[in-house]
DNA sequence: TCAATCAATCAATAAATCTTGATGGTCAAA
DNA sequence: TTTGACCATCAAGATTTATTGATTGATTGA
């Protein structure tokens, strides 16, 4: 079996789109160090708030992301069995025949 | 040091964004299981030659793929060195502080 | 050389994504 | 209950990305 078809490749596709931009990237990065509520990574990305807002909404709904409420405030951090899942992948796709393939038929 | 910090930023948008589309995708699944050239890849994904063609190019400015030439045929194959790199820089976003963060400011 | 095959590139269009500013909703303190 | 803080959502426009069909370049065999 393939490694992608283990995998919905639909799934794997809206993970790798969230991973796919340098703000999301530098969310990623900082939620690495532990969760952070929006005005956080707004004062640290120097951005606007809408924007922001759309970037960890993308990030969200590819599950790379969870968030939790505490009053006024929403706290994101990184959905850990989402990213285990991503290095999964990638890391399915090395260690595999490198080398040649299968007989061309053209 | 963080995890982004220590890979081009800009490198590492570009290699998700080559993961990021499902055509793509199933190119690099093929290719997981060794080298094709680019006939083999039209006849497996059914697709028509300058779509293929496209994609192509997008994995490999990103580095994900090399190519050769053999006469008539290119062959391409996953390149992983840069595999490699993906799968760690993955990996380096797991097991770290994902409970309580720094002390909120807002 | 000529013709055919394989594959990259180009141009035009279509589609998806991102940014910005405005608006709305929820919560808590006054 | 009013106000302000925090954040999501919406609408419009700008930018990027993807698709399609045509063209071009390279290579091989006749």
């Amino acid at each position: 079996m393939t490694t992608v078809s283990k995998v919905d490749i639909g799934r794997a596709a809206r993970w790798f789109h969230a991973f796919s931009d340098e703000t999301r990237l530098e969310i990623i990065d900082r939620l690495s160090a532990g969760e952070q509520c929006v005005c956080d990574l707004t004062d640290a990305l120097q951005t606007g708030q809408s924007r922001l807002s759309f970037h960890l909404k993308t990030l969200k709904d590819a599950g790379i992301l969870q968030d939790r409420r505490e009053g006024r405030w929403i706290y994101y951090s990184l959905n850990q069995e989402t990213i285990k899942e991503v290095a999964e992948f990638v890391q399915s796709l090395r260690s595999r025949g490198s080398g040649s393939s299968a007989a061309s038929r053209c």
